[in-house]
DNA sequence: AGTAAACAAGGGCCGACAGT
DNA sequence: ACTGTCGGCCCTTGTTTACT
């Protein structure tokens, strides 16, 4: 449910460029989310990255930096392009994180993780050499059979994005007769250990995903927001089929399938939604959470479209439809196949 | 005026390769 | 195993043009 909240692009109008924070002593470069007035489902997620181990010189170079910024510009000259001026590597890594979160590759590693776990079947803890990720994400082995250094190093900034970004949400909560609320600090995963093969190598997780080219060869995470299917919790199961596989010569950036089917389940979860039930959502809702926020309506309709018509060719969605009720927002009707994606409903 | 297709430019990613 | 560079490929996207 947190998750296409946490992966909202720039682009989205709701997102706030990162900022720095000191709070009583504490350093943050975090960015915000915010919620959608319109539609109470949509929380408000902030996503940071601690930086209390920076000297208050670095802090005062960090700020120097950013203060040199245009982040603005970001959806103008791309990502990479807006970052470039920025010469310290980690500083721009740091950024570069922070900006694409939950970037398609991230979140096909999530699903990668959670399908290991239901099989590891240790709770939220998962296991998994580097080399078996990589070979289920997609990616062509070099002649002497490892992988190119550039797709590794890729992984393991993956990893600890996933590791060192914190998500803070708060949710409502029945207190007797008040509504409180409950704030949370999650991260997606936490990583516990990792292992270097053959020769130990002078490895360390932070400083290979701040400045070089490195990544171990196995790691042991475990999985924050894992609930137990076994305990009382409501959560949607995707079938152990997914396809989470990069395309070939595609545009790793968009990926609008995944981001699709992600938003649904959530929805399926806050809707509760019932086998045999439907699926209704509003059309606006869907284009800003698939991220098609271009000028040209048209063509994002299409491209929604055609994204819908491939999860229905995967068999995730049997049937979709447009509803355009009178003077009301138009709404695309879901059934969803229960084979591939369901609510527990407990 | 609103919508849909055609055009053109540019971004980002993978893979290959050479070098350390 | 890591670093750095380059080309190719596909996709997205603002803009322009055509259509109803």
């Amino acid at each position: 449910m947190v998750m296409p909240r946490a992966s909202a692009s720039i682009r989205n109008p709701e997102v706030q460029l990162p900022i720095l924070r000191k709070d009583k002593g504490n350093y943050y470069l975090e960015m915000q989310v915010n919620a959608d007035s319109d539609d109470e489902r949509e929380l408000a997620v902030t996503r940071r990255v601690s930086l209390d181990k920076l000297s208050q010189a670095e802090w005062n170079e960090l700020e120097t930096q950013y203060n040199n910024l245009d982040l603005s510009i970001c959806n103008d000259v791309g990502i990479n392009k807006a970052l470039e001026n920025i010469k310290d590597c980690r500083i721009r890594r740091l950024f570069l994180a922070l900006l694409t979160f939950l970037n398609p590759r991230q979140v096909s590693i999530i699903l990668y993780l959670y399908r290991e776990a239901a099989i590891q079947d240790n709770g939220s803890f998962v296991s998994f050499r580097s080399n078996d990720l990589l070979d289920s994400l997609g990616y062509k082995r070099t002649k002497d059979g490892g992988f190119a250094a550039r797709v590794r190093s890729q992984l393991n900034q993956d990893l600890v994005a996933l590791h060192r970004t914190e998500l803070v949400f708060a949710r409502s909560l029945q207190k007797g007769e008040q509504i409180g609320a409950k704030v949370s600090v999650k991260s997606i995963l936490r990583i516990r250990d990792y292992e270097i093969d053959k020769v130990p190598r002078n490895f360390d997780l932070s400083k290979a995903a701040d400045y070089t080219y490195e990544l171990a060869d196995a790691y042991s995470v475990a999985l924050e927001f894992f609930e137990d299917a076994s305990k009382q919790n409501r959560n949607v199961l995707f079938s152990k089929d997914i396809d989470f596989k990069e395309k070939l010569g595609g545009n790793a950036k968009r990926d609008y399938k995944t981001k699709l089917l992600i938003y649904i389940a959530s929805r399926m979860k806050w809707d509760r939604l019932k086998e045999g039930q439907y699926l209704l959502i509003s059309k606006n809702c869907l284009l800003k959470n698939v991220d098609l926020l271009g000028s040209n309506k048209s063509r994002n309709n299409k491209i929604l479209w055609r994204t819908i018509e491939q999860l229905n060719e995967d068999d995730y969605i049997i049937e979709a439809q447009e509803l355009t009720a009178k003077s009301k927002q138009t709404k695309i009707q879901f059934q969803i196949n229960p084979q591939k994606i369901k609510c527990l409903d407990i």
